[in-house]
DNA sequence: CTGAAAGCGCTTACAG
DNA sequence: CTGAAAGCGCTTACAG
């Protein structure tokens, strides 16, 4: 680090002739609170200024027990979606004076609660959490310590925690009406084979507008295994084309991107017949011979709202908030 | 936080009957160092582990002056490129017992400048920087403030800092010689109009290629601007094809990306003839309907390299080292 | 309106 | 081999 010593408190005091005290509540803007006569506040405020002060937070948060630092865990930061939540978060965060650690689960409950005990030992504040299946136990846990929390993207219904998510079941509900209004009679949902929330209202919503339209027979969901889509996808999609489907809605990003490189080595006719829609944009889907439409999540107000509910909760307490907030239709040029 | 009162160093040494500075000895493994009874130690060990002992960061960093941080600053984390990135530097750093701080500068020596600042002040033992055009001088001043620094993906030749950095030269080099051995005649590269060494050196390659094939008159270079890569590309490619260009090569992932937007959408005939090359992979490439090679940047390797000689230098004193790699040409199916 | 002092939790010379 | 104590830089009751 800097060899310069670093300005401290003390010396400010020493230049000013007054007590650290004075300077502390001056420099904290407690000068009205505290009474602190006008002309020596501004007098210590101009020697700060000049000596370049910066607090030494090590020392702040260890005498106030709070750090200014929360801390982000998601699935994987290098997925285009987390990383832009990051992006958001860092320049929002800054904004309100916080800085933010972020980390990655891999979808695994046990790294996830590995990297949340790391955080919390690192003096996060709070924390911002998109659980991974099976992990209410630890959420729980960190409700019980009284840890400010918010669920982002996924939440446990049972739980009773703020959380920041996509209205999944209505989203996915208007998609596959689109399909359906588009002519397509026989839409077909992809999803993940894993037990949270979002996927499962997903599917619900998707089974819902068939149900609506009639077609509650028709219903037919393929389900990817999480950690190797495209294998799946591979076996699972032609089989599904043959034996009627004439659309697909992908649950995921993700899932979206392993379906299309097989699709795209399937017959160019067959192909452009099918209707597809996912969830999340994707330059690929612009480069993709056929149209896609997706599911807009609008991820800069997730991101806002997350961090005004946690950074609300650290201030007054853990009062339940939460936002479950509507996706938009983004329709590809012409879909059929 | 957690409303349990946390264990500290003295809880400990009550419980153990001993002074917190034994405690202090064991907890951080310098028990032989100062001889400390083996049986006490290991009494010691047990009651931390049995009351979950977390040491205070704060407390700690106080004393020591190190926060076991590093700093990240990179363009943009919500491009692919520095997501990937950050993904594995967070995995390393862990392994390291480092948490990592990122922060986005968006090529603006104003913002890196703000960044660098607060992360300093976040008390941050090293740091990784990409720096950005014109920001010769806020490296000399953290050089000259003695502060650990590595730079990542650009460096500066006339600054004696470490530096991780794609031997770029070579790179455009072999990308070129790819584009010419393939039967094209006149290449042409697509750069940003940026005055940063490794766009240079993409540069020089590219003309050394060309120069080396005794075609130095050919060398053909457009440059977009970084702010609207789309809006200048869609007035220049379609140019350069007029004039004879047969193909491009794109010396970034944002430009490749720009690009692909404007040849698309040019006459299929034009577009198969063309010989595309990029830097680093994207999904994109794979759908896109004519092929596209790329040069793949060994990312992980940089992430290590960088790391390990932040790491170093913190340790032990500030010895510049610095890495150029080589970087590999992968070639999309069949370029012509 | 202001100062002296305690204390946050840790590390580490120093003394024995 | 071990303990008492200073001090990192800050905040905040308390006394005046």
């Amino acid at each position: 680090m800097s060899s310069l010593k670093k300005i401290s408190l003390k010396d400010i005091a020493e230049v000013a002739g007054v007590s650290t005290a004075l300077v502390s509540f001056v420099l904290n803007g407690k000068n009205k609170e505290y009474r602190v006569n006008e002309k020596t506040a501004q007098r210590i405020l101009e020697i700060a200024q000049k000596m370049n002060y910066q607090p030494n937070i090590a020392a702040k948060s260890l005498r106030s027990g709070r750090t200014k630092t929360i801390g982000v865990v998601v699935s994987d930061i290098s997925n285009p979606f987390f990383a832009q939540l990051a992006r958001i978060l860092e320049d929002e965060a800054a904004k309100r004076g916080y800085t933010v650690f972020f980390g990655s689960s891999d979808e695994s409950t046990k790294k996830m609660d590995c990297i949340v005990e790391k955080l919390i030992n690192k003096g996060v504040d709070g924390l911002i959490i998109v659980p991974c299946e099976n992990s209410e136990r630890s959420i729980i846990s960190l409700i019980n310590n009284n840890i400010s929390i918010v669920l982002f993207d996924r939440y446990f219904p049972d739980i009773n925690v703020s959380y920041v998510a996509l209205n999944n079941c209505n989203a996915a509900y208007t998609a596959t009406k689109y399909l359906l209004n588009s002519g397509y009679t026989a839409p077909c949902m992809v999803a993940y084979d894993v037990d949270l929330v979002h996927m499962k209202e997903r599917i619900r919503g998707y089974k819902k507008a068939l149900s609506d339209a009639g077609k509650r027979q028709q219903a037919n969901v393929i389900f990817l295994k999480q950690d190797a889509p495209r294998k799946s996808a591979d076996k699972l999609l032609p089989k599904a084309i043959n034996e009627g489907a004439d659309a697909f809605l992908f649950a995921t990003n993700m899932i979206a991107l392993a379906c299309l490189y097989v699709i795209k080595d399937l017959e160019q006719k067959t192909v452009r017949k099918l209707g597809l829609v996912g969830f999340d944009g994707n330059p690929v889907f612009d480069f993709f011979y056929a149209p896609v439409s997706y599911v807009q999540q609008p991820i800069e107000m997730f991101a806002m709202k997350s961090l005004e509910i946690l950074i609300d909760n650290m201030a007054n307490g853990n009062v339940v908030q939460s936002v479950l907030a509507e996706g938009m239709l983004v329709e590809a040029g012409s879909c059929k």
